[in-house]
Parts: structure tokens; C-alpha cells; sequence
DNA sequence: TTAATAGTGTCTCTCAGACATTATCAC
DNA sequence: GTGATAATGTCTGAGAGACACTATTAA
């Protein structure tokens, strides 16, 4: 059946974004095997035909292997491939970004992972395989979606002020917003609940608590896997 | 070095989109191999690793192998993947989604291609492996994206009016639009380019031809690569 | 002239941003 | 009270849609 088809190796490889002193930064993991050993990388990992359900399922492993990361939001980015990209021979890379809190990640910074700010490009170019354009376009992707979706509320803790949240869009978009019109915007989408408790940095007036309302964090993973299949 | 990787099949499969009677249609091919022969399915093929450089290299290779078009509109959409989408064994398919004039792809409707409104579900629910979630996936895509972009024009062959533009626009977004505002956003655009021609329906004024400008066409294709990146 | 569609001028209403004001904490 | 930030009320300007009007053809 498999006549004229060589070897094509099947990897998945992840994105992990998160925001740290108000920069977007990528994990990247110091690869233990060749190829590349010893260089800084993006997580990955062969697929598993008997093991896993699906690509999507492939890279869920990875992230639990490497980070016990259970849950985040995980979106199919693009699918990378070519002779050229993996020495070990012609290649297809499917890849997945990921938006974790900070803190599910920097518990595990140390000698064997790091982050790195995505505008570190002499970092980010410093990646082995194609590695630096997986970023980038994941990069590019998460700027893209994040003008007033609820992607950005997956970079911070279960529990935020509406300032942090407005300095995350801020961050991810690279401009300033207005206060009124984004307020306006986050009371209409409906996408977040007040929670009763307050916090506060200093002395000034202490700002509400929110948490993503339930229903809106499974729409909207329920639509992002209508959108990217697996 | 592949240890434990039983064969992953890895395809390419073609979502092929034209507007035909102001509908969206999908170009299906009768197989002629097993499995599923004599079904309707989208085009498709194996990913070759001696002879594509890579996935868009394959997808373009089909593409012309089946159509014999050699210029169109094509994007990566997503990754397919699982035990259960193809009975030959655990696959992976990556899918590429093209828009295309509909006199291009006219000629070649007969007995063994047939153009499928993407409405009629019934129609695209027989068809074989997951092709049913794969032209869902592409619709999507090309609708969310047609909101004032520069996608639309795909659709149309090189010379159209503003009028039948826009009727392209209302097709795929599924709502009227403002005459006076879908012109004031075409010029603003800058994308169209007036050829001195006319051309007319019937007795009234006759519309103004217009060309998507050189430089843009040329940069949208760039962007689009840059977005998605084979 | 009439019918039919192409193309434009203009008004209005809506919405987003600017600005100002009030609220609430620590000290 | 003072200083700092949170939260809200209100005004204004830009832009999108509604509508009306003009333009140009065939019959």
C-alpha cells in the first residue's frame, strides 16, 4: 500500500506564550537528544499513531511531559514541513500554540527551561529546525485574535482587575487603549462575572475582582475547535 | 531511528471554492482508487517527500494534476488528523483551500467533477473520510475573512465591476451591504484599478470596469505566506 | 420618454475616544 | 487631608448607513 512514500517523520511542536514583566515570552526547553542537543527549542515530539487520537491530542501529551501543564488554551497554528526543516530527512511539523499564566510556567525556569522575550530576536533566531518561524507566526496569530476577543484572559491567573486585563490587551496589541471604550466593550461581550472579594496594589482605591464566566471559557474553546479541528 | 512509528499516512487534501449562481460552491472529484471509489470527495493526494519540497508544493501538484489551473488563490487551512478519518490506517491530512474564478473551473464539470453548493448539506455530508469537516472549516475560513479584504476578488475573473464585487461580498457574508459605504471602503483600499473599458448588462448605465491593482494582489499573496507559512 | 441600473451628495445617528469628575483606599 | 489609582458621566468628532438625487444606456 505504502509504495512510494518514504519515511515522513510526524511531529507536533508548541508554542508556549505567557506574559512576564509585561513582554510576551516563549518557553523553550533545552533539547536533551540530537539532533540539536544541548540547543534551546521549542517543546515536541514525534506523533504517536497508537497513543494518540489526534495531533491535537500528540501535543496535549507533550505539554503534560514537559511542563504538567493540564490546562490551557491550545489552538492549532499551522502545519510546517519540507526536507530542509529536520536534518533527520523530510519533515512535517503540525504546530500548536498555547496561552498559560505565568505562574503555571515559572516554577519550572531553570537549567533545562527557559523564557524568552519574542522580542529577543537573537534568541528566537537562535532555534534549531524552523523554529523561529513557528513563533513568529504564533506571534503574529495571537496579535491577531486578541482586538477584543477573550483570548488575552488565558495570560493571566483565574482572578484579575479589569486594569491588568486592559495592560494585557495593551501589551499584546502595542498601543494604548482607552479606559471608557474598553470597559464598554468587556461589559457587552459579557465575558466576565465580578468576584465578591477585592484586592488592591497600594494605597488607593481597590479595584473589583473578575473571573471569566464558565459558560464563555467553554464557548469559546468549544468554537476554537470548530475553527482548528483538532 | 523511526523506532516505533508505525506509518502515518500523510495527504494533502484541496478545498476548491467558486461562486457559481451567487452561491459558494465546492468542486468534488469521483474517486477512482479505493477507498471509497466512485464517491464524491475533495482532491486530494499523498504527500510525495521526493518530489514536493513541501505540503503547498504537494497541494499545488494536485491542484494542477486535477484542474489543470495553474494560478489561484491558496491558503493553508488546517491539519486533519486521527485513527478514524481514513480507513487505510492512522492519517494525517493537510488542507489547503483555493478560491477560483468560476470560469476556470467550468470546464471541467462533467462526470467526473461535479461543484457542490456548500449549502446543500446533504451533499456535503456524504461525503467520505472527514471531507464534510474540511469544507465546513473552509467556509468558515473564507467568510471570516472576507469582511473587507482583499479575498473576495479571487472569486471574480480579472475584470469585474463594483457592483458585481459587492454582490460577491453579500454572497459570502450572507447580508446586504451599503452601497455608498462598501465604495467608500473599496476606495479607501486603494486595491482596484480602473480599466479604461466599459462593459454593460442591459439597457442602463454601463459600470465602470476595475483590475485588482498589481503591487496588491502580489502582496497579498506575500502576507498570506507569511501568515501560513508552506 | 421610459425603465433600469450605475454612481454620487448629503444628512443623521451611532459609537469610540477625550476629558472631567467622583470614589476609595493607605498614609 | 493628600496622593494615587479605580470607576463613571458626559461631550464631541469621525465614520457608517439611509436616502435622495443625478448619470447613462437601450428600447
Amino acid at each position: 500500500m505504502a509504495t512510494n512514500h518514504p519515511s515522513i517523520l510526524c511531529t507536533v511542536d508548541l508554542v508556549l506564550l505567557t506574559l512576564k514583566q509585561d513582554r510576551l515570552h516563549v518557553a523553550v526547553f533545552q533539547r536533551e537528544k540530537e539532533p540539536f542537543a544541548g540547543a534551546w527549542a521549542l517543546p515536541g515530539g514525534y506523533v504517536h499513531a497508537q497513543e494518540d487520537y489526534d495531533t491535537r491530542s500528540a501535543a496535549l501529551r507533550v505539554l503534560r511531559e514537559k511542563t504538567s501543564v493540564d490546562s490551557a488554551f491550545l489552538e492549532q497554528l499551522a502545519t510546517f514541513s519540507g526536507p530542509g526543516r529536520d536534518p533527520r530527512g523530510w519533515s512535517i511539523s503540525v504546530a500548536y500554540y498555547a496561552l498559560v499564566p505565568l505562574e503555571k510556567l515559572a516554577a519550572l525556569e531553570g537549567p533545562g527551561m527557559r523564557l524568552v522575550a519574542v522580542e529577543d530576536a537573537s534568541a528566537v533566531k537562535a532555534m534549531p529546525f524552523d523554529h523561529a518561524a513557528i513563533v513568529q507566526a504564533a506571534v503574529q496569530r495571537v496579535r491577531d485574535k486578541s482586538s477584543y476577543s477573550s483570548l488575552p484572559v488565558f495570560l493571566l491567573p483565574e482572578h484579575f482587575t479589569l486594569p491588568q486585563l486592559q495592560a494585557v490587551y495593551e501589551t499584546l496589541l502595542g498601543e494604548p487603549l482607552n479606559k471608557v471604550s474598553f470597559r464598554r466593550k468587556m461589559q457587552e461581550l459579557d465575558m466576565l462575572e465580578e468576584v465578591p472579594g477585592e484586592q488592591v496594589g497600594g494605597r488607593h482605591r481597590p479595584a473589583q475582582v473578575y473571573a471569566v464566566r464558565k459558560e464563555f471559557a467553554e464557548r469559546l474553546s468549544l468554537s476554537s475547535r470548530a475553527f482548528n479541528p483538532d
